[in-house]
DNA sequence: CTTTTTCGTCAATCACGTTGACGAGTTTAC
DNA sequence: GTAAACTCGTCAACGTGATTGACGAAAAAG
């Protein structure tokens, strides 16, 4: 009989140990500053740009927290804002060429990790593993506001 | 085919959920201001107790860190320090009959979102669920460093 | 045109981690 | 047996990432 404690445990080793497999990788190929928490937040900013306050919504924080997160990927070279032209008041927030590749590169690792697992344990039990989470997740339940989720 | 990128969010989106559910849980029963990082830090605790150094230890954390961590949760009630009487520098953490408490609910909880997670999948499903996991999850990877590894 | 709303930012604060330094207590070496 | 070396917990300063409140500028609504 297991102990309900341990599934819990695997799921957030098994996340964990894909996101650290991933800031590995992505660190050889020469991203090697970006943090988890940046992770989620380029990409909810996505390809086609956000304004901070939309960001902030996405992520689950406050636009001011949002734009602190701009603020540090401005820095890091990931994105740049620029004046809305259609609205005085908005930024939009958009990826830089370095921003893209950090997103297309994640992808790609993604698809090499999930084959890692579809090579030790058969694609048919990734898949099964893949449908009874869906089945237990809500739906919208594939949120990007996981930063400072756990200490809120 | 599946997006690589799927299986990290679902397996967190997993872990967040029984971590949810756990802590809204807690709350009805008496225990609205546990936070998942102080849950860790009181597992790591555990009924023996522990030294802040050693404390720092199992969570993956400096003993300075450690430290501040006892301290708000012996300002919530849920542990004590008191000397060693063997060793004049050690001070000696340990769970009051308050932590023992959360500790011992959250493992009945946790049975009961597992037993939840049965009925709707069925048991075997579970069962594959953590068979998989177990074997994709590094042996030493029930870690309780778990705060503060994000934003590291 | 005036009022209301929305947007981004500034400021102060809090939670939680870090490193460095330090006094007190224990252990080791001579 | 005492001096040196190490370990323990804590203090202080700082960094990051979140919060709320306020506020000016711009857009929308009346």
């Amino acid at each position: 009989m297991a102990e309900g404690y341990e599934l819990p445990l695997l799921l957030f080793a098994g996340f964990r140990s894909f996101i650290d497999e991933l800031h590995a990788e992505l660190a050889e190929q020469g991203h090697p500053d970006v943090r988890p928490a940046y992770g989620f937040a380029l990409q909810a900013v996505g390809r086609d740009g956000v304004t901070p306050g939309e960001l902030g919504r996405r992520l689950g924080v406050s636009k001011q927290a949002a734009g602190k997160t701009v603020e540090r990927l401005e820095r890091l070279g990931y994105v740049e804002r620029t004046d809305d032209p259609d609205d005085g008041r908005r930024k939009l927030v958009g990826l830089t060429p370095r921003g893209v590749d950090v997103l297309q590169r994640s992808a790609a690792i993604f698809d090499r990790l999930r084959a890692g697992w579809a090579e030790r344990l058969g694609a048919q039990r990734v898949d099964e593993l893949e449908a009874a989470l869906r089945e237990m997740v809500p739906a919208g339940g594939l949120r990007l506001d996981a930063a400072g989720w756990f200490g809120a």
